[in-house]
RNA sequence: GGCCCCAUCAUCUAAUGGUUAGGAUUCCAGAUUUUCAUUCUGGCCAUACGAGUUCGAAUCUCGUUGGGGUCACCA
C-alpha cells in the first residue's frame, strides 16, 4: 500500500507550490489505492492556528483534492514524541545536553572565525557527570561520526552526504520539552505509515537528518521524491510579492480549479507532447519516478492558455454556477444559453466572462471618442435610422440568426458592405468598438433595448 | 563561504548514443470574423562553455561558468 502525505506548516493558507507537491502526493496515493495523509506540522506553538488547517482543508475542497483520515495535529501528537525521545534516551542513542543557548552561540562565533562550520563538539556526548545547576537540558541524537549517508531519491537519484561536512548531535528536543522538526517529520512518517515521501527539494537537506532518526529509532526508510521548487521569472523560489501565492486568490481572479491543477502538474512533468490533463488522465499516468531534476519557472500566460480552454469546454450550465461567485446571476435569464456561448469563447478568466456579460446587459454610460470618431461618420445615422425602421417592422426577432437577417436586408437595400452598418451599431449598442457578435447582443438584450441604444446614439 | 541540487527555444517540455533537435505557451504574419476575441495556417527562437570517450554525444565522463537550495533550541 502506498501512503503519502501532505505536511504544511500552519501559514493561514494554501501556497501554489504546496499545492503543487499535495497534488503530486494525492496521485500517486490514489493511482496506487493507497492513502493520502494531511499532517499538519504545528510543533512551534507561537503560530499554532487551527483556522489555518481550515483554509488548507477549503483549498483543497475547492480543486477537488480529499486527504485520508482525520488530519493530524503535531501540538496534538506531543506526549508520543517525548515517549521516543525517551527511547532514545534510554538506549543511549541520544542524550541530553546542558549546554546553554549563549555557550552555544559562543562556540559558534569562535568557529565561524576560524572558518569553520559552526558545529555542536559533542561536549556532553558521553557526559556522566553532575549537571549545571539549574539549567534545562536539551536532548541531542547521535549523529554517526564519520563516513557517509545516502538519499536514494526517485527524482534526483542517489544523494550522497559526507557526514562530517553536514551533520552533528543535533537537537530532537528543545529545552522546554518540545521537539523539533526533524525529529517529529521522522517519527510521524514512521509512526502513521507513510512509505512514499513526495516533497519540496528545499527539504533534501534536511533527509539525512530524518534518515539518522529512523535509524535510531529501526524504522524502515521510505521511499523520498524531492520534487524541483517553482521559481519566479527572476529565477528565484516563488513568493509573496510575486504575486498570487495563495491558492484561493485563484478562485478569486476566475481560473478554474482544472487549469490550476493542469497547469502545476505539467510543471516538472509530462507525458508525451500532451498539454490537457484531466484528472482521470493525471490519475492514469502519473508517476513521481518521471518528474524532472530541474526548477520550472512559474509563468502565467499557460495558466491562462489552460484557464481559457477549461472555459471554452466548460457545459454553460456549470458556468452559469461558477459565474455566480463573481457577481453574474444567469440563471432565471431567458437568454443565457445565447450568452454564455456568446462569451466563453472570448475570455480568459471568469473574471472577465462576467465583465463581459456585464457589459453586455448594461446600456453604455458613455461612447468612447475614438470609437466616435472612427465609426461613427456622417452617413452613419441615417444607416441607424433605417436599421431602427427596419428592426421596428420586423416580427419574431429571438435569435441571433433573426437580427442577422435584418442587418442584412438593411445592408442589401441600402447597398452598402457591412462594415457601414456594424461600426456605428456596436458602436451604440457596446459603447466601443469591439465586443460580441452584434446579432447575439441584440438577441440577449431584445429589440426594445436595441432600439433604445440606438436611440441613445443617435441623440448623443 | 561549506554542503547539496540543477543546466534543450523567452517560458513549460520531448528526443533506446544515430531525428532537418519535436510539441505547447508567448510573440510575429496570413486566412476566417461587419469589430475584437476565438479558430485555422505559417514563421521566429534552444542543446551554457571547454575538453574527453565514441564511427557517431543534447544524451556518457571530467572541468569551467551560471543559477538555485540549505546550513537554528524555524518548519
Amino acid at each position: 500500500m502506498v501512503v503519502t502525505r501532505f505536511a504544511p506548516s500552519p501559514t493561514g493558507y494554501l501556497h501554489i507550490g504546496g499545492l503543487r507537491t499535495a497534488l503530486l502526493s494525492y496521485l500517486w496515493a490514489r493511482r496506487n489505492g493507497g492513502k493520502f495523509l494531511l499532517r499538519i506540522e504545528d510543533t512551534d506553538f507561537s503560530r499554532n492556528d487551527e483556522a489555518a488547517a481550515l483554509a488548507i482543508v477549503e483549498a483543497f475542497k475547492w480543486v477537488g483534492l480529499e486527504h485520508d483520515g482525520t488530519i493530524e495535529y503535531q501540538s496534538n501528537r506531543l506526549p508520543i514524541y517525548q515517549e521516543y525521545a525517551q527511547k532514545l534516551l534510554d538506549s543511549g542513542k541520544a542524550y541530553k545536553c546542558y549546554m546553554s543557548k549563549e555557550e552555544l552561540e559562543a562556540l559558534r562565533e569562535e568557529q565561524t572565525a576560524r572558518k569553520e562550520r559552526p558545529k555542536y563538539d559533542n561536549r556532553y556526548r558521553d557526559f556522566t557527570g553532575t549537571p549545571p545547576e539549574g539549567r534545562e537540558a536539551v536532548i541531542r541524537i547521535k549523529a554517526p561520526l564519520e563516513g557517509s549517508i545516502t538519499v536514494h531519491d526517485g527524482v534526483k537519484g542517489d544523494v550522497v552526504f559526507n557526514v562530517a561536512d553536514i551533520l552533528d548531535d543535533f537537537i530532537i528536543a528543545r529545552a522546554d520539552g518540545t521537539p523539533t522538526y526533524n525529529f517529529v517529520v521522522a517519527v510521524d512518517d514512521a509512526l502513521m505509515g507513510v512509505t512514499d515521501v513526495i516533497r519540496g527539494d528545499d527539504h533534501l537537506s534536511n533527509t539525512p537528518k530524518q534518515i539518522v532518526v529512523y535509524q535510531a529509532l529501526g524504522f524502515p526508510i521510505p521511499k523520498f521524491f524531492h520534487v524541483p521548487m517553482i521559481h519566479n521569472h527572476e529565477g528565484k523560489k516563488l513568493s509573496k510579492r510575486d504575486g498570487a501565492t495563495d491558492v484561493m486568490a485563484y478562485k478569486t481572479l476566475g481560473y478554474t480549479p482544472e487549469a490550476l491543477l493542469n497547469f502545476l502538474v505539467r510543471l516538472g512533468w509530462s507525458h508525451g507532447d500532451q498539454e490537457i490533463f484531466s484528472m482521470k488522465e493525471m490519475l492514469e499516468l502519473f508517476d513521481p519516478s518521471d518528474i524532472n531534476r530541474s526548477a520550472s519557472v512559474y509563468n502565467v500566460e499557460k495558466l491562462d492558455w489552460l484557464n481559457s480552454h477549461y472555459i471554452k469546454n466548460t457545459p454553460n450550465e456549470k458556468l452559469c454556477e461558477l459565474l455566480e461567485f463573481h457577481g453574474v446571476v444567469l440563471i432565471s435569464h431567458d437568454k443565457r444559453e445565447i450568452i454564455l456561448d456568446a462569451i466563453k469563447e472570448r475570455a480568459k478568466t471568469l473574471v472577465e466572462m462576467a465583465t463581459l456579460i456585464t457589459e453586455m446587459l448594461t446600456r453604455p454610460a458613455v461612447f468612447d471618442e475614438a470609437a466616435l470618431k472612427k465609426g461613427y461618420k456622417e452617413e452613419s445615422k441615417a444607416i441607424l435610422e433605417a436599421f431602427a425602421e427596419a428592426l421596428k417592422n420586423a416580427t419574431e426577432l429571438h435569435l441571433p440568426s433573426d437580427y442577422h437577417h435584418v442587418m442584412e436586408e438593411v445592408v442589401t437595400k441600402l447597398e452598402i458592405g457591412f462594415g457601414k452598418i456594424g461600426q456605428p451599431l456596436r458602436i451604440a449598442l457596446m459603447g466601443k468598438l469591439s465586443g460580441p457578435g452584434l446579432d447575439s447582443v441584440m438577441a440577449i438584450i431584445g429589440v426594445e433595448e436595441t432600439l433604445a441604444r440606438i436611440d441613445a446614439l443617435l441623440n448623443h
